[in-house]
DNA sequence: AAGCCAATCAACCAATTGGTTGATGCGCAG
DNA sequence: CTGCGCATCAACCAATTGGTTGATTGGCTT
């Protein structure tokens, strides 16, 4: 068989001009598209789609800093019809963002500071329809399946990014139209199922697990 | 004169690479060298120099997973006799950072997502021994520096680190071997500093400040 | 229909946090 | 040398937060 054809999205050139510069290093590599956002990234796979010239792979960011997010771009991928695999590739290993990439329909997820061997091998194992997990990802992923952390509930979320900003209980009751009791309880479940037992800690759960955005 | 001698640390094959295949494609620039993290960095500059084929100029990224970070590297470089110029090139346009880079010695400041003409740019200032700022940056530390915010200082640094973990003022108290009122001394300077009047707000301005990392 | 969970509220008490005033020792810059 | 800022501590009070028990409503699942 020939080349595997591939679609680069990430929003810094300098990361594409990487990507490219390494994965035709390789034998059986060309890189037939780019976009700098998820929008951009459709577009060109019904674009090459149409050229008889179909995507292989798609090489996708999850952070982008403008335009359609990494999972957003992912799931409408998977939803046309010959859909290539989506192998994402992100600077962080965060819980939220593997689950949401895998649950869009990614067949792999790799850290972008991992070797470039270990980048080619990926790439190859999505081309030929397998799963890839960078180490790290894959230790991540069987810690959560046999612990599952307890999900927090919208309004839970609502209250922990408010939380965030550092209102208090009083404040935050006013802003959701609800008693401040209310928010006590909600806080207490919050604790519960982040593990831990006052706000500040919650907080930190929230941020490194990406429940929340703190800013950026 | 001849080529611009440059050399490229950062933790990322993948930016390295970008960075490498971007610069080379231009005229007139050379990678003579790369470094995964600061120690490693300052190595390469005194190995170079001592072969009399010494780097024009250092581009450096400021979050390196492992080992030496960009800031202290920089500083580290600056004090070697006949060091070249240290061009900051990295991911976050934040204020900690950009002032933290600038005292310790750099001579500019752009971010990975710039187009590539412009850090074409900024290389060739840095080499010519002038300063170089993304417009971003550059407009932020106008801002600052019209409406300077009162700098943490390092003690009250290590206490918000502590706030962050969750921890309640006892806790951070036994760990600083501090009394609790001291503690307390501190958090109200903190607050003052940062604008807000609680422990929580405190957290998110530091977050986004970068004054502290939450995880990663 | 019965059971469960999310969401809502109340009342109460213990513990923590926030705010204030005042005081000491140390080092550094003018 | 004098002043300023940093770091340290004390004692006290008001306000907020955390913890608990108990109860109601509505939606979803079995």
């Amino acid at each position: 068989m020939g080349e595997i054809r591939i679609l680069l999205v990430d929003d810094h050139p300098v990361v594409r001009a990487g990507l490219r510069a390494m994965l035709t290093e390789f034998e059986g590599f060309t890189v037939v598209a780019e976009a700098p956002e998820g929008g951009a990234a459709i577009k060109e796979v019904q674009r090459l789609a149409m050229l008889g010239e179909p995507v292989d792979v798609v090489l996708m960011d999850l952070q982008m800093g403008a335009g359609m997010d990494g999972v957003s771009a992912t799931k409408a991928i998977k939803e046309l019809t010959g859909a290539p695999p989506v192998l994402i590739l992100t600077t962080y290993d965060t819980d939220a963002d593997i689950l949401a990439a895998v649950e869009a329909g990614a067949s792999g997820y790799m850290l972008k500071d991992a070797p470039p061997e270990q980048i080619r091998s990926a790439v190859q194992s999505a081309a030929a329809g397998q799963t890839a997990l960078a180490p790290e990802v894959a230790a991540r992923l069987m810690g959560r399946i046999r612990n599952p952390a307890p999900a927090l509930s919208g309004r839970e979320v609502e209250l922990v990014e408010l939380l965030a900003t550092g209102m208090g209980n009083k404040a935050i009751a006013k802003q959701l139209f609800i008693s401040e009791a209310t928010v006590k309880t909600h806080l207490v479940h919050i604790y519960d199922k982040l593990g831990v037992d006052n706000r500040t800690a919650a907080i930190s759960v929230a941020v490194s697990r990406r429940i929340i955005r703190s800013a950026g």
